[in-house]
DNA sequence: ACATTTAGGATGATTTTAGTCCTATTTAGC
DNA sequence: GCTAAATAGGACTAAAATCATCCTAAATGT
């Protein structure tokens, strides 16, 4: 369908909540499901995908948790979505040479191939880091909407 | 999976075979799974689906067939895509303001929308008629590979 | 009439999605 | 060493999407 999963929605709201914490932090399932909405359950099987995949660190038993492995700043939005879908490919012909056989003269794989590049620019170019502080400027800009161009108080 | 299903895919394939037709002539839909490798029954529901959403026309009966309801120029790949795909949405929360409560303080929401953005401006840039052009060239640029680079013929 | 074509619906196998639940293992702290 | 707290991992499931196939009805040119 042409759309993330639920799978890759959550691994970024995790990875994201990680971001925002200390660095070396310790977070529960139970913290991050509650924070970001995310049914514990499931939650449990996107950690375990995305420690997997090298982007975040665990530590079992009582006073466990989950940390990232990297810095936010060297994590991009991608890789996070990657981390639990796997690589993307808006088409087929995208997975590699040949996959399908007519990429050599098909004139629409090329716009693929286009669509997919520009797509990767933008998943690439916002890193955790960038996103955290994305998030609070939004926190700060709309508390409400509708604000009476002067004064906060009002009623 | 973030990827475009067999329905677009195929969609488009029968799209630009139309459009690499002369104006208004008919093709069957024979003709159609034949040259561009779609299954002939399901094909039959792609161009169920296209006629439906007015980018194709059809005639039944002897001698019908299928032609595009419009010119070349003026059908896009995004077009012939959500024809049959219906609108593309990378993420839930751009189907509308509010699918996602979590939307307005979301930083992940404002990079959704741009990459989608991106990606329409790639898909809304090409024409079927660009597309067959760019088909042309592709067909008289590669007919072998490892071309000997002067004399064309050899052995 | 008849052959040719599309229209449309019913059906179905397989895979993916979006979860839940239970047990095992690890670890900290007493 | 025991125990409580956590993650690890696998089994399981319901529902939906995907990728088709097949059959009958309707329309149309000759
Ligand atoms: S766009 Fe062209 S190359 Fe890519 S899958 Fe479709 S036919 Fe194959
Ligand atoms: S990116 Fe943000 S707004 Fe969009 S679906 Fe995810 S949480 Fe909601």
């Amino acid at each position: 369908m042409l759309q993330i999963t639920r799978d890759g929605e959550y691994a970024v709201r995790a990875v994201l909540f990680l971001a925002g914490r200390a660095e070396g932090a310790l977070s529960l399932i139970s913290e991050i499901s509650e924070a970001q909405e995310v049914p514990k359950s499931y939650l449990s099987k996107i950690m375990q995908h995305l420690v997997r995949a090298g982007l975040v660190k665990s530590r079992r038993g009582a006073r466990g948790g989950f940390y990232l492995a990297r810095k936010p700043e060297e994590i991009t939005l991608r890789e996070a979505i990657e981390a639990v879908e796997g690589p993307i490919f808006l088409n087929v012909c995208l997975i590699k040479k040949g996959e399908c056989h007519r990429d050599e003269f098909c004139p629409v794989h090329q716009v693929w191939k286009e669509a997919q590049k520009r797509l990767f620019e933008v998943l690439d170019g916002k890193t955790m880091a960038q996103l955290v502080i994305d998030g609070e400027s939004l926190l700060k800009k709309k508390p409400k909407k509708k604000s009476a161009r002067k004064s906060p108080a009002s009623v």
